[in-house]
DNA sequence: CGAGGCGTTGACACCCATCAACATGGGTGG
DNA sequence: CCACCCATGTTGATGGGTGTCAACGCCTCG
């Protein structure tokens, strides 16, 4: 893959290749040549170790990366202390597709794992959609869907309870690590602490603390750290009304 | 354009294709391209009385429509009777570009005011990213667009009060109208009414009715059916901490 | 063994929702 | 032209959901 001599790690990258490449409902057509140009423009593997932002150095040239391994978390700091997270990336996502439209955005990337990155050496602008068909619609589709998860988080802050809110991002990343084989049965194993909930749901930590022990009180999840066991399913999408179409996994 | 026949009306549409196919920096080597595809493929006009909400009939096919007056209004009706705005479209904003990407939205549309659409005759799936990749530069320029505005919307629900949300809202409404022509000195006409507010901020009405009341005490904004007036532009951006950049205007 | 990260719990305060009532103004029909 | 109505805005009283503060326990790691 370009400039990058395989070696035995490349079964993990061509799992992300696929996971990438496959989950575009509508453009199956274009899987193949996607695989290809993704092989064909990769520069270089990166790994960020967990806690590490993800500084981008150069802001003038686009920077395209595919997630390998771990969770990135999109959020933005704001002057008082408060942090909001926006979203979360894992593997098979695409990360910085603004740059190749816009220049970069201001919001902070962080592993929250280890994290394997494989960089893209995208072209940006015209030659991205006049000579990378392939790419520029696994970019568009990568902000569609984006936007999509974005439009829900909007309604659920908006408009949501607490217990709404939790149980609504519960079962979202229930779907979205199922659909990439991350999910163990009913665990839900996932970085996140009470107060990247809190950050993401737009509560306070202690509230976190007080509806997860409701959901552990009805017996609908139990919180630990590390992993999240899911043990009524049904309730849980019951109380977030989820539907899982927002997120346009196969 | 198309079967569209030459009429009087031409140069508000006009208007609306040079809005459509200005504001993309970065590319503006390809506003030519998209202004031909946009024309090439125009089928027809569509007018929509204020308060009817725009249904997309043939949810199996693509629909978009390129926005030349008047206010659209993104939103979720849940369950319960609550209402979440997500997003608004304006004169030279594209419309439905996620029914080219994947099936229909799970969000309702809704015409706030005389509405005139024109409507695209777009093909989805590989043959929109090969056969008219400038077309695909805009579709994918919009969503990145809206992923950025949402994010922004995140992060305003998440973890400002209600004072900051509202002035966040006015700053950026007065960016957006400003960009395609449509601020009058300092007025911002807009038909919102207080509960519009209230479904976008994530607050009551009441609640926005207070958070007006607090801004004209301070004599920073003054509400009035159908228009705002601002009268401290900078306390406003100092309050809602304004940065304009995640809109992307030229 | 100490320190620090993280989780848990309770007391209290406040922002904001809810409810209720009234004001205003534009539109409609008699 | 007036009476009425309905949408919208305004204001106050009250309550609940959630934030803030404080203290403590547990576990991990150095």
């Amino acid at each position: 893959m370009g400039q990058l001599a395989m070696t035995h790690s490349d079964s993990v990258a061509q799992k992300a290749l696929d996971l990438a490449s496959r989950r575009m409902p509508g453009l199956e057509s274009m899987s193949l040549n996607l695989q290809r140009d993704l092989r064909a423009l990769a520069r270089d593997k990166v790994e960020i170790p967990s806690g590490k932002s993800i500084v981008i150095e150069d802001a003038r040239c686009p920077q395209l990366y595919l997630v390998e391994q771990g969770w990135v978390l999109r959020s933005r700091g704001l002057a008082s202390g408060r942090r909001q997270i926006v979203n979360y990336a894992l593997p098979g996502d695409l990360l910085c597709t603004d740059s190749l439209l816009f220049k970069v955005s201001g919001f902070d990337l962080l592993a929250r794992t280890p994290v394997a990155l494989i960089r893209i050496d995208a072209p940006s602008g015209a030659e991205l959609f006049e000579r990378y068909p392939a790419l520029a619609a696994a970019v568009a589709w990568t902000a569609g869907q984006d936007e999509s998860i974005l439009a829900e988080r909007v309604v659920s802050l908006g408009r949501r309870d607490s217990l709404e809110k939790l149980s609504h991002a519960l079962c979202e990343m229930e779907a979205r690590l199922a659909s990439i084989g991350m999910m163990r049965g009913q665990a839900i194993e996932l970085p996140f602490n009470q107060e990247d909930f809190a950050d993401m749901l737009g509560i306070s930590v202690i509230h976190v603390n007080r509806t997860f022990r409701k959901l552990a009180e009805e017996k609908i999840a139990l919180y630990r750290k590390g992993s999240i066991e899911i043990r009524d399913s049904a309730r849980l999408k019951q109380i977030a009304a989820f539907d899982p179409d927002y997120l346009h996994l196969s």
